[in-house]
RNA sequence: GGGCGGAUAGCUCAGUUGGGGGAGCGUCGGCCUUACAAGCCGAAGGUCACAGGUUCAAGCCCUGUUCCGCCCA
């Protein structure tokens, strides 16, 4: 044990040296030929071309944590790694550096510009995998997927050719949501609803006979592409209508006026434009009554030729262009202001435009259906339950899936066009000819897949599917899969569809949602409003351990984080605590030898036994937090024990022991405080990773990594309850005294004696061996037990529970008011208390209605405050009469 | 418009079948006590948002109100 104890922990050194040490040992490995019972988890996969940010942290903090437990409590681990391709983000990136270099991807071309992204995939992709080491992230590292892998593509033209021969992919025209600056096609999930403030336009459109008819609407920039005005059938200001005509302005088309209930005859003037081309509703519409479709923007966000004078026109510009024109010519009426929401693109938060197109769709109600009875049979549960609505809600109101993306970076559909007959092909492999007609001219779908589609095959994809292979059979399902709420819809529940379609079993056992890290405002972090915490920056301030604590502390369930530093530098104290705690026990355990034997609990000292008692609790508790993936209350529960219960106490009861007392003794405390230590750090281990492997090779320890020990049980048979019991009795004298010293502003260095007096001679035997703890702690001099005998008269009292201690304040403090103070304080608070439970043991009902134990408790009260009471108003009697005559 | 969550100490938050409201940070007082001043000892501080209801008993269960946040349309 020559190893330097610095006074201060350094988590920078020892961070780096033991990540490379489990990586060398294969420790994080998950093993095919294992006795041992399956875990296993799948990362969220983060987007490749990302770094690290507060929710990759804490989600890997909390996957680490149940793996790490896991995996100490004997199961064989597979935490699957591996990054997602993120089509349209790196897409973006790419084509970002290739303007740099004055490019464009259609200079370039498809396949060079795949070959670039491929290159920078490379060159800058590993970025958050090696952060997520950083992390202290104990994956499986040699089995590191991404979605672009040939195996994982594989799966993808599995999974597509499949549902499409099952008749659950379909291609057709339909409205969808389009981003014109990443030039695609969206899901619905992929645009971000946003209240904005703009104006509702009155516009007033001649009628064919005469008059006019207003409509109401916020995006008069589409009216080129109206195709009729609709009017609800029961509205009586437009039955003469119906059925007419009016002349667009601008165009001069003549366009209906048509009865649909859509309509809602109190919004506005009850009249409706209808732009099929440019409105989800509006198409619907369209659909019903048969009407033209004219589509005024392009792909761009420009006016089509269309849009007359404004062809080429920006939509944006073409709107306040048209308003302009509108008031001069009295098209328009009135201006008014409105608050609505509009979609915008989640990746670019570009204004999305609804836009009539050939895409592919999934057909997702036969999907659905099973994964909703799954979650309500329980064979996947979702924690915390209350996310179970969320998920039913979204399912029970699914609609069609948009796969298709007019992008390059993704996997292409599989879907070849025979150039001769029009047939459409959907196959595995490249057909050569057209299954048809035979014709060689075949032209491949140029669109890709949304990446949320490979996505949804991860937990099987990763894992060698659509072979069956030995990971499937072990791992598939997964145990659980820990993950944010704002991926439910777009992950979990694709994966769960997926999941049964294709394994015919749910993809894990339990879905843990955790919350979203928010800034100390409760906002969501992001970087244009620059109000991020970069978790590189707290690692590098407070180290890891310390920030994974901390987030681990902050994880309640069901509620979000809002992240205060202040509270990573209070951990980063704590992981200094631990430290020091190592640091003394090292000392003191110098010339420590393992005799191999097992701890003999009836040879231990009292503290040893308080200890030993409390650390089972400690297992307890930390365990069942975990297993409940309660981890806030894991964090707290060690803290609480290592912090006020190992250091506050047991090290400074046993500091006699450990410096003057005999050899036996002090070899069993050594003994027990080498244990205690271990399964302290054994506890702590999930949490904080590194502080712990780094003391607890420091310490005698039995194995190569504390991450391959045993996790702690608890040892009932190292509990002595009654020990425990006077150990807690002696620690309620210590503090007595310790609160008379404080109050009664008695310095730490002024000698005080005590006089303890208690009922009967079996007591005071009792407490006669406790009586050094008490001198050490409180600072005592002279302690003295008396039975039964007179109480000194200007002493300050404290009552322990059947102990009464006296600190005579002759010589010590003069004031005998500060005691009647105190004192008073002391029976106020009391007499509150005594008046309660008075009140209760008096209320009839509640004697005969509550449970006997609760009343029992109640008179047991009753009788302790009772003698309080009395004992109190004995001592403040003398102090009356003390003030009196001074 | 529909749904969900929150309101508890100065601040940030715990509080698991209803039975004397806790922690961290901050504040105040005292300490360089040979592991740790990133520390030790002591203390103060709360109509549990508001109004009703159920119950012997409500921070917790029910109803309504106000304010804040999120998701979906």
């Amino acid at each position: 044990m020559a190893e330097q104890w610095e006074k201060v922990y350094d988590p920078t050194r020892v961070e780096e040296k033991w990540y490379s040490y489990w990586l060398a040992k294969g420790y994080f490995r998950a093993e095919l030929n294992s006795p041992k019972e399956p875990f296993s988890i799948v990362i969220p996969p983060p987007n490749v071309t990302g770094s690290l940010h507060m929710g990759h942290a804490l989600n890997n903090t909390l996957q680490d944590i149940l793996v790490r437990f896991k995996r100490m409590k004997g199961y064989n681990c597979l935490w699957m790694p591996g990054t997602d391709h993120a089509g349209i983000a790196t897409q973006n990136v790419v084509e970002r550096e290739l303007a740099k270099e004055g490019l464009d991807r259609h200079q370039l071309g498809r396949e060079e510009f795949i070959r670039r992204v491929w290159e920078w995939k490379e060159k800058y992709g590993g970025v958050i995998i090696n952060q997520l080491k950083k992390l202290g992230s104990s994956c499986d590292w040699s089995r590191e997927r991404f979605t672009m892998d040939e195996g994982l593509s594989r799966a993808v033209r599995e999974v597509f050719v499949h549902l499409y021969e099952d008749g659950l992919i379909y291609r057709g025209d339909y409205i969808i949501n389009w981003c014109p600056r990443c030039h695609t096609a969206l899901s619905d999930l992929e645009v971000d609803h946003q209240e904005v403030l703009t104006h509702l336009y009155h516009l007033r459109y001649p009628t064919e006979k005469g008059g006019h008819i207003v409509v109401v609407t916020t995006r008069p920039e589409t009216m080129m592409g109206d195709t009729a005005v609709a009017v609800n059938p029961q509205d009586k200001r437009y039955k003469d209508l119906i059925g007419a005509y009016v002349i667009l302005p601008v165009v001069a088309r003549r366009i209906p006026v048509i009865a649909d209930d859509y309509v809602d005859p109190a919004f506005g003037s009850g009249a409706l434009k209808i732009t099929p081309a440019h409105d989800p509703s509006d198409f619907e519409i369209g659909q019903r009554h048969k009407l033209d479709v004219v589509r005024v923007i392009d792909g761009e966000g420009r006016m089509t030729g269309e849009a007359g004078p404004y062809e080429g026109m920006d939509r944006f510009e073409c709107r306040e262009r048209i308003v302009e024109d509108f008031q001069r010519d009295g098209t328009l009426l009135k201006t008014e202001e409105y608050h609505h929401s509009v979609g915008h693109c989640y990746r670019c938060k570009t204004m999305v435009e609804p836009f009539l197109s050939k895409q592919w769709f999934v057909r997702t109600k036969p999907l659905a259906e099973p994964a909703i009875k799954a979650v309500e049979q329980g064979r996947t549960r979702i924690i915390p339950s209350t996310w179970e609505r969320t998920y039913f809600d979204w399912m029970h109101n699914i609609r069609d899936w948009c796969i298709s993306r007019q992008i390059w970076w993704g996997h292409r559909i599989p879907a070849w066009y025979c150039e001769a007959c029009g047939e459409v092909i959907v196959a595995r492999e490249e057909p050569k000819r057209c299954s048809h007609c035979n014709s060689e001219q075949l032209r491949q779908e140029t669109d890709v897949l949304d990446t949320w589609f490979s996505s949804a095959l991860w937990p099987f994809s990763t894992m060698g599917w659509p072979d069956d292979t030995e990971e499937l059979k072990l791992f598939y399902p997964t145990s659980v899969l820990v993950t944010g709420f704002d991926i439910l819809f777009f992950w979990v529940a694709r994966m769960m569809m997926m999941g049964i379609k294709f394994m015919g079993d749910v993809p894990f056992r339990d879905v843990y949602i955790h919350a979203l890290v928010r800034d100390m405002e409760g906002q969501k972090m992001s970087k244009t409003k620059g109000n991020v915490i970069d978790p590189l920056v707290m690692i590098e301030k407070y180290g890891t351990d310390a920030f994974r604590f901390s987030l681990a502390a902050f994880a309640a369930q069901g509620r979000d984080i809002r992240l205060s530093e202040d509270r990573i530098e209070g951990y980063r104290n704590f992981a200094n605590k631990i430290w020091n705690a190592a640091r003394f026990s090292a000392m003191n355990l110098q010339d420590y030898r393992d005799d191999g034997k097992n701890l003999d609990v009836s040879l231990c000292s009292a503290p040893d036994k308080w200890i030993l008692g409390r650390l089972n609790r400690a297992i307890a508790e930390t365990t069942r937090a975990l297993d409940e993936y309660r981890y806030n209350e894991g964090a707290q529960v060690i803290y609480h024990f290592v912090w006020h219960e190992l250091c506050d106490w047991y090290l400074e009861l046993i500091k006699a022991s450990l410096y003057h007392s005999d050899t036996s003794q002090r070899t069993i405390t050594q003994k027990t405080l080498v244990y205690v230590l271990d399964k302290t750090l054994k506890l702590l281990h999930p949490f904080m990773p590194f502080i712990t492997e780094e003391i607890w090779q420091r310490l005698p320890h039995d194995g190569e990594s504390i991450m391959k020990a045993d996790y702690p049980q608890t040892r009932p048979e190292l509990v002595d309850v009654k020990a425990v019991q006077e150990m807690e009795r002696i620690m309620e004298v210590i503090t007595g005294v310790r609160n008379i010293r404080g109050e009664m502003g008695i310095p730490p260095l002024t000698q005080i004696n005590i006089i303890l007096i208690v009922e009967d001679a079996k007591t005071a035997a009792a407490i006669k061996d406790y009586l050094g703890f008490v001198k050490d702690l409180a600072r005592v001099k002279e302690a003295q037990i008396a039975v039964q005998g007179e109480r000194p008269r200007a002493a300050a009292t404290a009552l322990a529970n059947g102990v009464e201690v006296f600190v005579p304040l002759e010589g010590v403090i003069e004031d005998p008011q500060r005691e009647q103070q105190r004192l008073t304080k002391e029976l106020t608070k009391l007499l509150a208390d005594l008046e309660l439970t008075q009140r209760k043991l008096a209320n009839e009902a509640f004697l005969q209605k509550a449970p006997p134990d609760k009343v029992q408790k109640e008179r047991e009260k009753l009788l302790e405050f009772s003698t309080l009471k009395e004992k109190l108003e004995q001592r403040l009697a003398i102090f009356r009469e003390l003030v009196k005559g001074s």
